[in-house]
DNA sequence: CATATGTCCTGAGAGC
DNA sequence: TGCTCTCAGGACATAT
């Protein structure tokens, strides 16, 4: 479930497509229901074919390509969707594909001299095999309304001050509030728990009891938390789904020390159990032992 | 306004 | 073996 680890990780896989000229794009053929996508593939085929890639960047979970003529298309991969260049996990699941070709070369492209053309030719692809993901190719003030104005910070710029003020006065428990985009954009059901558990917070404590203190170390966690698993490349669970842009594995689930790990011993305190419960429909995993609602537990000191 | 719940989608795995 | 059922959780629509 590609969060802002993953999600980064795919932009840096795919930026080398930065400077590339599109030559063609369609919407695979598939038995499956079609993704999301506006405006239909036709159109954004009009519309980009023989544009420039002018820079892939980030927002919170979306894969953003800025086009020359100031198009920007918006990939969602929400549960399943990988944005990748090559070796897609299969063909079944493959939902579009974009062609392209270094810039200039368009004049031996047309004369159908293939060997030689495909040495330049690029692919950039869009593998999603359950389909939630989105696809949106919008002006700049679409997305500013449509995208930006919708989230919060991104987690990488999270401060103390930014938690206690969007976070501050809510009465929502704190493992539920870090997955809503508007607070912070970014994290999902993997990293919050991995965030809290290194926080020493209790996920079902309400924000508005949550002193400055814990805002601070859960600022730190955050960043800590996050970075190391960009450093990893994500975290590829056991179902396999995430891959990076070439087909490889994250590592990060190997440094997971609560997400799906209901049942084993406690890698901090070595007494607790991880915890599974259910917020908001959702798994949360803890050690009930260092994530206590009050104090700070004296294990915790030394970190 | 804030918060809670239902919905979409596919395939893996459990249970019989 | 093959069927049915449950579950996984992104973001958004709708309900309270």
């Amino acid at each position: 479930m590609p969060e802002l680890p993953e999600v980064e990780t795919m932009c840096r896989g795919i930026r080398s497509i930065e400077g590339l000229q599109v030559k063609s794009f369609q919407m695979c053929e598939c038995r499956l229901k079609p993704i999301s996508i506006h405006p239909r593939a036709s159109e954004i085929a009009a519309t980009l074919i023989g544009s420039e890639v002018q820079q892939v960047s980030r927002l919170g979970k979306r894969v953003l390509v800025r086009f020359s003529g100031k198009q920007i298309l918006v990939i969602e991969p929400r549960m399943t969707g990988i944005v990748m260049l090559e070796n897609p996990p299969n063909q079944t699941h493959l939902r579009l594909e974009f062609t392209l070709v270094k810039v200039g070369s368009k004049a031996r492209l047309t004369q159908a001299v293939s060997s030689a053309a495909s040495k330049e030719e690029k692919k950039l692809l869009f593998w999603d095999r359950r389909g939630l993901g989105t696809v949106r190719l919008m002006s700049s003030e679409q997305l500013e309304e449509c995208v930006i104005n919708r989230l919060g910070p991104d987690g990488l710029q999270m401060t103390p001050a930014l938690y206690a003020k969007n976070f501050g006065s809510s009465k929502r428990e704190i493992k539920v509030a870090l997955l809503d985009q508007k607070l912070v954009a970014g994290i999902g059901n993997i990293y919050a728990a991995e965030i809290l558990f290194m926080a020493g917070i209790d996920p079902r404590a309400r924000c508005d009891r949550l002193s400055g203190k814990q805002w601070h170390r859960i600022s730190d966690a955050t960043q800590e938390i996050l970075s190391q698993a960009i450093l990893h490349e994500g975290s590829t669970l056991s179902d396999g789904t995430y891959r990076n842009a070439i087909n490889g594995e994250g590592s990060y689930q190997q440094c997971h020390r609560v997400y799906d790990r209901e049942g084993s011993a406690c890698s901090r305190c070595g007494k607790g159990k991880i915890a599974r419960i259910i917020q908001a429909q959702r798994s949360t995993f803890f050690c009930p032992e260092c994530q206590k609602r009050r104090g700070l537990h004296s294990s915790l000191l030394g970190q």
